[in-house]
DNA sequence: TCCTGATAGTTGACGAGGAAACTACATTGA
DNA sequence: TCAATGTAGTTTCCTCGTCAACTATCAGGA
C-alpha cells in the first residue's frame, strides 16, 4: 500500500521487540500475583524491602526507577495491606523509612516462587546459554547507557 | 537483615531485566515523540495504519496486544488531533474502519526518526551480532510462546 | 418471521504513574 | 540568630490502560 521502501519499520527497532515482550512477561506476571493480592510493583517494592531492615522512600524510588509520589502511594498501599511499615526518624523529622512487617516478610517465599514460575514459562523455552546472553547483553545495555533515562522527580 | 539464602532475587530474573530496559528504552521513547505531540501507542498505531488503507479497530487491537476499549480512546484522541479518520462500513453497520489522514501520513517519517534515534541510543552500544541476536531470542520466544499472556477482552 | 446468540464498538468506574506545586523540617552562612 | 536555600515526603491533577457492562447490529435457526 504504501509508498516508502526506506522508511524504517516497527519490526526493526528493537525497543518494539522489548517492548512486546516485556509487556507479555509482566501482564502474565501480574495475573500471577493477583492470586496473592499483589501487582509487580509491590512485589518490587517488597522484594527490595527483604533484603533490608528498613530504606527512606528515596531510596526505593531511586532503585525501582520511579518519583517520589509514586512511592508514597505505593507504600500506603501496601500499609493499607497491613505488609508494610512506616518509621520516624528521630534524628530528621523530614525523613522516614519504610520497612516489612511480619506478615509481608513471610509472604516473599510464595511471591518469589512466582515469580519463579513466571520467569520459566517465558524463558524456558531459550536455551541455557541463550537465557545467559539475554541478561548478559540487558545488562549491557544498561551499564554502558545508564539507567539515566527514567524519571526522577 | 535477612535469612533464607536459597530464596531468589530480584536479579535473578530475566523479567527483571527486561522490565527495566523496557520502561528506559519506552520512557526515552516517550520524551523524544514529545516533541511531535504523540505518545508510544500513538506512533504504534500510525505505523500499522501507514502500512494499510484502513482496518478494524479490532484488529488494531489484536496487533498491539491492547483491548478494544483502549483503541477507541487512542482513536479517539488520534482523531481530535486530526491524525486519524472513522470510516463507516456500509455492509456491516456495527462495523468501522480507521485509516490516516494525509496530516497523519505526513508526520510517519518525522516520527520513524525519532524511533531509529533512540533505538540507537540505547541498542548502539551493542555489536552488530549482539544486536542481531538480541532480536532472535526475543522474537523466539514470542514464537514459542505466543503473545497469549496479553490483555484480549 | 422473530428469537437467540454472537459480534463490533463504546462507555464509565477504577487503578497506577508522572509532573509539579506544596508542607514541613533542616542546614548554611552572614 | 535568623533569613535563604535545600531536602524529604505528600498531594493534586492529569493521562492512559484494563475490566466489565452496555448498545447496536447481524446471523442462524425453529
Amino acid at each position: 500500500m504504501s509508498s516508502d521502501t526506506s522508511l524504517s519499520n516497527l519490526e526493526t527497532h528493537l525497543g518494539y521487540w522489548l517492548r512486546t515482550v516485556s509487556n507479555a512477561v509482566s501482564y502474565s506476571f501480574s495475573r500471577k500475583l493477583e492470586t496473592e493480592g499483589v501487582t509487580v510493583a509491590e512485589w518490587v517494592f517488597m522484594r527490595i524491602l527483604y533484603d533490608f531492615d528498613s530504606l527512606p522512600p528515596t531510596l526505593l524510588a531511586e532503585r525501582m526507577g520511579m518519583t517520589k509520589g509514586a512511592i508514597t502511594k505505593l507504600a500506603d498501599r501496601l500499609i493499607e495491606k497491613n505488609l508494610v511499615e512506616r518509621k520516624a526518624n528521630p534524628a530528621d523529622k523530614r525523613a522516614q523509612t519504610l520497612a516489612l512487617k511480619p506478615e509481608g516478610r513471610s509472604l516473599i517465599p510464595r511471591l518469589a516462587a512466582l515469580a519463579d514460575d513466571n520467569d520459566n514459562a517465558f524463558f524456558g523455552v531459550l536455551e541455557d546459554s541463550e537465557r545467559n546472553e539475554l541478561e548478559r547483553l540487558l545488562r549491557k545495555i544498561i551499564e554502558r547507557r545508564g539507567l539515566t533515562d527514567v524519571p526522577t522527580d
